[in-house]
DNA sequence: AGCGATTACGCAACCGTTTGCGTAAAGATT
DNA sequence: AATCTTTACGCAAACGGTTGCGTAATCGCT
C-alpha cells in the first residue's frame, strides 16, 4: 500500500513530473490534449499530492495556529468558529491549541507550531509577556492578537471595548440606584479583566462612589488552596475551571456573606457568572430582589435563567472572522491598519432591580 | 532571515548531519563529547528541526485529525478537550475540524487531512455512510469513530449507552406516573439520536404505553423552511443551530400547543434542551408543575436553572480520552479490542413532577 | 606485532514536490 | 531554404531532514 506519487501520474500520462505539477497548479500553459491525459491519469490513480512535500519546497503550509486559553469556554469556541470558517473559506487550515492560561503550555505549543512551519498565528496570550512570542514576532511570522494584548509583539489586536462595556454596565446599575456594587473578576494576569475592572472603577469614581476592596473578588489560581471551613463549601466540580477555582469561590462566598453585602454584582465573564449564580443559589439569595446581576458575555442560557440575565454581549463570531481576515491579509504581505476595539452591546433583561 | 538547517548545526559543531540527526533523535550512540558540541551548536544557533522535512522521510506527521459535527456544541468541546489533552501527552498534534453536520464539508476535510498525511483520525461522522471515509479506512489509516457509527468502516466506536440512558430516563418518568411523554430529538441521520429514540420507545412499549407520532418532534434541517404563521414565532437567533432550526422549533411549538399536550418531555441533547426551555418560557408553561423535563447531556447551567434540570450525564471528557488512547494504540500497531459503550449517569434534580 | 572485533561517525541516496533553465518541433519571416 | 520565434514541455537541482551502508581508529587478544 504505497502512496501514489506524482511520478506515477507522469508515467501513466506519458509526460514529465513537471508537466503534471503544472497542470495541477495551473502554473504554466499546457496544451488541452496533454492536460486531459494528465487529468485522466490523476483520476484513474486517485492521486492526491502530498502537502508535506509541497510545503517543503514552497515554504508555505496553508496552516495557521490558533492558540486560545480555554476551549471549554464558550466565548473562545464561538470565536474559534469565526476564525475557522473564515480561514477555510480562504483555503487555510487551523491547528487548534488550548493553553489553559498556562504560560508553559503556551510556550511549548508555540515551539511545536514553529516546527510545523505555520504560515501565521492567532493567539490569545496567557500573559502580557512572552519571550517566545516576541521572538516569533521578530522572526517575521504574521501574528494577530486576539482578545488580549501582549507587549513587544508587533501585531494587530482584535478585541472589544472592554473598558467601555464594563463602564456602561456599572453605570446602568448606578442609575438604577445601586451604590454598593461588587465585581467578580477573572485573573488579573489577563488584560481583558483588568480593562473591565478599570471600567468598573471609572463608573464608580465618576459618580463619586468609593472603591471598596471588599467588594472586589479577584480570581485566584489553583495554587491557592483555601483552608477547609465548615461554613463554606467548595463549588461543584462541573463549575470549576481555570478561573473559578476553590480559592476564587471562597472569596466570592466571603463577599456575599459580608454584613453589608453589595446590592448588585458585575461579573466579568460567563464562567464567573455561572459560579456566582451557584453561590447565590446556595445562599438562597434571590436575584434581582435581593441582589442584582450583570454579566460580561452573553450566552444561549442567559435569557433562559430565572430571571433572564442582563448582559454585555460581545460579537464573538465576528471577532474571530476579523482576526482571521486580518491574518490572511498579513500573510499575503498587505500591511494592515490596526483595528479599533469592537463595540459591545448592552442587553437589558431582568436581573437588575430598580432601587428608585 | 533564512531558516537554520541541520547542515548549519553540523558545520558549527564540526560533524556530519547524520550525527546531528542522531543526537537529536537519540537514534544511535554518539560520544558524550561530540554530543555536547552538537547540543551547544543547536543551542547557539537556536536550531529547530523542520517537522515538514522530517515527515517527508519518516512518513509520520505526529498529527491526527479530529472531525466533529459542531464545535459550538459543548458536548463536542468537552470531548475535544479530552482528546487533545491525551494526544498532547503523547506528543501528537490535533487538527480540529468542524463539519456542521454537512457531509460535503466532511468529505472536503477528509481530503485535506489526507493530503496533510495525518497519522490517524478521530471522527464523529455526519452520516452513517461516507465513501471517502470507507476509502480512507481501507487504505489503512488508523481511525476511531466517536459518538456515532459508520458502516463499512473498520474502526472502534467510542460512545455511550445511548439507548440505555434514554430508556432509564423515560422509565423514570413513567414511574413518576407520566403516560403522555413527548420526545424532542435531533436529526434522524445521526445514529446517536436514533438510539435515544429507541430507548424512549422501548420504555413506552415495555409498559404498554402507545407510541404517539404527535409526541415525537424530530429535528428538521435548514432546508425545510416553515411558512410564517402569526401564531408561532421563530426561535431567537442565539438558540438556533444545525439541529434547532426554525422548522424544528415550529414542530416543537406544535407539540406544545396540542390540546392534549404531553405532561413530560425527554430531550435528546443539550442544544435541543435550550430550544425547548425557550418554547416553554414563551408559553409560560411551568416546569415541572405543568410539564416535566429530562435532558440527555448535562451541562454547567443545568443545575442552575429554575428548576434544576434532571439529566442523563455523559462522560464527555473521558470519552475523548478513551478515543485518543485507542487511536494512539492503533497507530503504534497494536490491535485493540473494540470498547463497549460507556455507562451514562442519571442525575435526578428537580425538573420532574411526581404525578403519584 | 598482527589480527579481528568493536566503537564512533561520515557519505550519499532518498522522501515527493516545485521550478529555473534548456530545447525540440512547428510556424513565421525573409 | 535558411534563420528566427514561438510553443509546449522535459531535465535535474533544490527543499531539509533520515538512515543504510561503509570505514577509520581504537581496543583486546594471542
Amino acid at each position: 500500500m504505497t502512496r501514489v506519487r506524482i511520478k506515477d501520474v507522469a508515467e501513466r500520462a506519458g509526460v514529465s513530473t513537471a508537466t503534471v505539477s503544472h497542470v495541477i497548479n495551473q502554473t504554466r500553459f499546457v496544451s488541452a490534449e496533454t492536460r486531459q491525459k494528465v487529468l485522466a491519469a490523476i483520476d484513474s490513480l486517485n492521486y492526491q499530492p502530498s502537502a508535506i512535500a509541497r510545503s517543503l519546497v514552497t515554504k508555505a503550509t496553508q496552516t495557521i495556529g490558533l492558540l486560545v486559553a480555554d476551549i471549554a469556554n464558550p466565548f473562545f469556541t464561538a470565536v474559534a468558529r469565526g476564525v475557522e470558517d473564515e480561514l477555510t473559506r480562504h483555503g487555510y487550515h487551523t491547528i487548534f491549541c488550548n493553553t489553559d492560561e498556562d504560560p508553559d503550555r503556551e510556550s511549548e505549543y508555540l515551539r511545536l507550531l514553529a516546527a510545523r512551519q505555520i504560515d501565521g498565528l492567532i493567539i490569545a496570550p496567557a500573559r502580557i509577556h512572552s519571550d517566545r512570542l516576541c521572538q516569533m514576532s521578530e522572526s517575521g511570522l504574521p501574528i494577530v492578537l486576539l482578545d488580549r494584548g501582549a507587549v513587544g509583539v508587533k501585531a494587530p489586536l482584535v478585541c472589544v471595548d472592554n473598558e467601555g462595556g464594563a463602564y456602561q454596565a456599572v453605570k446602568f446599575l448606578i442609575e438604577l440606584g445601586h451604590s454598593r456594587i461588587g465585581i467578580v473578576m477573572g485573573m488579573e494576569t489577563i488584560s481583558t479583566h483588568l480593562m473591565r475592572l478599570n471600567g468598573y472603577k471609572r463608573a464608580l469614581q465618576e459618580t463619586g462612589l468609593p472603591i471598596d476592596e471588599n467588594l472586589i473578588v479577584r480570581a485566584k489560581s489553583w495554587l491557592y488552596l483555601p483552608k477547609i471551613d465548615s461554613t463554606v463549601s467548595p463549588p461543584p466540580k462541573t463549575l470549576t475551571n481555570v478561573q473559578m477555582t476553590p480559592a476564587t469561590f471562597l472569596a466570592l462566598q466571603q463577599m456575599l456573606d459580608l454584613p453589608d453585602r453589595p446590592t448588585a454584582i458585575f461579573v466579568t465573564n460567563n464562567q464567573m457568572t455561572l459560579g456566582t449564580l451557584y453561590a447565590l443559589k446556595q445562599r438562597r439569595l434571590h436575584c434581582p430582589e435581593e441582589i442584582s446581576l450583570i454579566s460580561f458575555d452573553d450566552h444561549e442560557w442567559a435569557p433562559l435563567f430565572t430571571p433572564p440575565i442582563t448582559v454585555v454581549r460581545q460579537p464573538t463570531y465576528h471577532l474571530g472572522q476579523i482576526a482571521a481576515n486580518l491574518l490572511i491579509r498579513l500573510i499575503s504581505g498587505e500591511d494592515v491598519e490596526y483595528p479599533s476595539p469592537l463595540p459591545v452591546e448592552f442587553i437589558r433583561r431582568e436581573s437588575c432591580l430598580d432601587m428608585g
